[in-house]
DNA sequence: TACTGGTACTAACACGTGTTAGTAAACAGG
DNA sequence: CCTGTTTACTAACACGTGTTAGTACCAGTA
């Protein structure tokens, strides 16, 4: 029975003595109309007791906006369960959402089945995308920013100017391979944290190299290895390296990604060397079990939790036509220092 | 200019020189009405041609169904960065609501902070609420049960007949402790998953009080320790076990959380022991890391996609007012035995 | 010819809200 | 006493859809 009535603002009206855009007045404390105060307690009484809550559809509909952000995770299935950060980031978006009085709307599109998210635009379900993880090759993105629909990105896509939110990925692998340099390494290795055609993986080389460029070492095509998100490519990878003669053998490596970087301690270990002494480890993403590997784990601590919340309070900024302060925000990470690169 | 022009259905109406209520019939195939087969191609030309998309709120209004689910995810923070499942959770609930054409609208609810989820009802927000972590406290959820709102639980709450669906963690539990029994283990230790105030930590003890008492073994007090979520949490209950006379000690333990159990692994290898020799351990969930522990984790594995994916599922059936074939689903788990058991 | 019944539509209402334009009463100023 | 202004409201429309009741036409039958 509770569920046939449904309690309107005319129901509350009714019960109140006054129209139904009284109502609508004093719940919404319109600005410019005056209610005398007797009136105004009566509605706002009536409305408590009959525990009122505006139909979400009618007020859509009238008002044009949904006031719900559609969260779009851009990511194949392994790449969701290899992501440890992802929960904290969905909290951030989430909880900056609530606080702006947002709905979150998830949606997971897999790459090779591009069910248009756009259509969430089209029929009016969200206000704004957020969209994780960019790619290339999403000519449908390209075409809703054209048109005006505000779109905030996590992760970047070159030549365009959508704006984006994003973890400064260079900086910090840079922050990465600088610590080695500093710990005396000449030979390091890089091991990616995906393919190369993948903006993430192109950004964390470029830091890499920058580093090596800084600090005048050369860069050795043979050091560079390709991870792709799990442990076992990065054990793969981390194989190829220590196939390599004495001579070019790395003696330390930077793993773009904790998660691939387990599967490369394994294959050190394997191998019967030892870390950091033999060969030293810096890893990338700082994931709750990265200090408690075997040894601990030097990494790039990101602000995951902070990435969601800022792409989604910049999103809702463009939603309400409000002026970003700067059109594209990079966000610092800083590394933690761990046993892996410690000769202790 | 495309953002300020809204395609409805009067605009296709119109070029096809037919009514709204036409361009409804058609589009929504609605049986029992006879549409010539010209005026049929010629309405489906023209709204593939002006790209119209029926406005959700309009629909909404109209038939009173926001076709969309309420996943609420009743954790605190720390719980979500440490659950390294919930991915494939979110994943699996995701991509069943959208096989039967429902939208995933995600709520994050602090435990001490109860604004009331129950507003997405009230609102017309959404047509049912998936609880992920249902709480004793929380009358909330019992109101609306009782009110006929569709509720499906992932995780159970004792004393009510609110249907859920859930793993059925004592079985896995038992499953767990079995082996170390079959393993030769007469001394098996208890570290939980979290405070045993919550359900998940008592079915698992339960699985392991049982498995004991199959087996004819004693169950001592001494020899369960309460975890909370995290490795930090493990390492101090190992701590506690190692501290205890060697004739007290555990040959083995059962540790209810993968990630607790890197804690505990820390501590006996601290402690300069060895895993299995010294002390076996299986752990519980097989998150993706565990197979790269060192040493590699045995451990239980939970369908979490699976369970996301029935969840949601089962919903949807209530929403639709299908009957459900059983009134709770309990899930099957694994056994996966690694290196953390077998003596090799 | 008149009636029946099917085909192919359309007019009009309902859903629940926000908002603009307008009105009656009270009040203030001359 | 009349006029203009403020106060406190309300009637009516708009938003975009689904759906019920009804209409015009035509073919077939008695």
């Amino acid at each position: 029975m509770p569920l046939s009535k449904r309690v309107t603002s005319l129901d509350v009206a009714k019960k109140a003595g006054v129209s139904r855009t009284t109502v609508s007045f004093v719940l919404n404390k319109v600005p410019g109309v005056s209610i005398s105060a007797v009136t105004r307690n009566r509605v706002l009484k009536v409305a408590r007791d009959l525990n009122y809550h505006p139909n979400e559809a009618g007020l859509r509909l009238a008002s044009g906006k949904s006031r719900t952000v559609g969260l779009i995770l851009y990511q194949s299935p392994e790449q969701v369960f290899a992501d440890a950060l992802l929960p904290q980031v969905i909290l951030g978006v989430e909880q900056a959402a609530i606080q702006h009085g947002f709905h979150v709307l998830l949606k997971a599109v897999e790459p090779k089945d591009p069910t248009g998210y756009a259509r969430l635009i089209g029929e009016n379900h969200v206000d704004g995308i957020l969209l994780s993880g960019p790619r290339r090759d999403d000519r449908e993105i390209i075409r809703l920013h054209r048109e005006g629909v505000p779109i905030m990105l996590m992760g970047q896509l070159p030549n365009t100017d959508i704006p984006f939110a994003d973890i400064d990925a260079t900086a910090g692998a840079a922050l990465a391979v600088n610590h080695l340099i500093e710990c005396g390494h000449r030979r390091i290795a890089l091991i990616t944290n995906a393919p190369l055609s993948y903006t993430s993986a192109r950004q964390r080389r470029a830091g890499y190299l920058k580093a090596l460029k800084h600090a005048k070492l050369p860069a050795e095509r043979t050091l560079v290895k390709e991870g792709a998100y799990t442990p076992s490519s990065g054990f793969e990878a981390m194989t190829a390296l220590l196939a390599l003669s004495a001579r070019q053998r790395p003696s330390a490596v930077f793993v773009a990604s904790d998660v691939v970087a387990v599967g490369a301690m394994l294959a050190i270990k394997s191998a019967g060397l030892r870390i950091p002494q033999d060969i030293a480890l810096v890893g990338f993403d700082d994931i709750p079990l990265a200090e408690y590997f075997d040894p601990p784990l030097t990494t790039i601590r990101l602000p995951a939790y902070g990435l969601g919340w800022a792409a989604a309070e910049r999103l809702i900024r463009l939603i309400r036509g409000e002026g970003l302060d700067q059109h594209d925000l990079l966000m610092n990470s800083e590394i933690i220092v761990r046993t892996s690169t410690q000769k202790s």
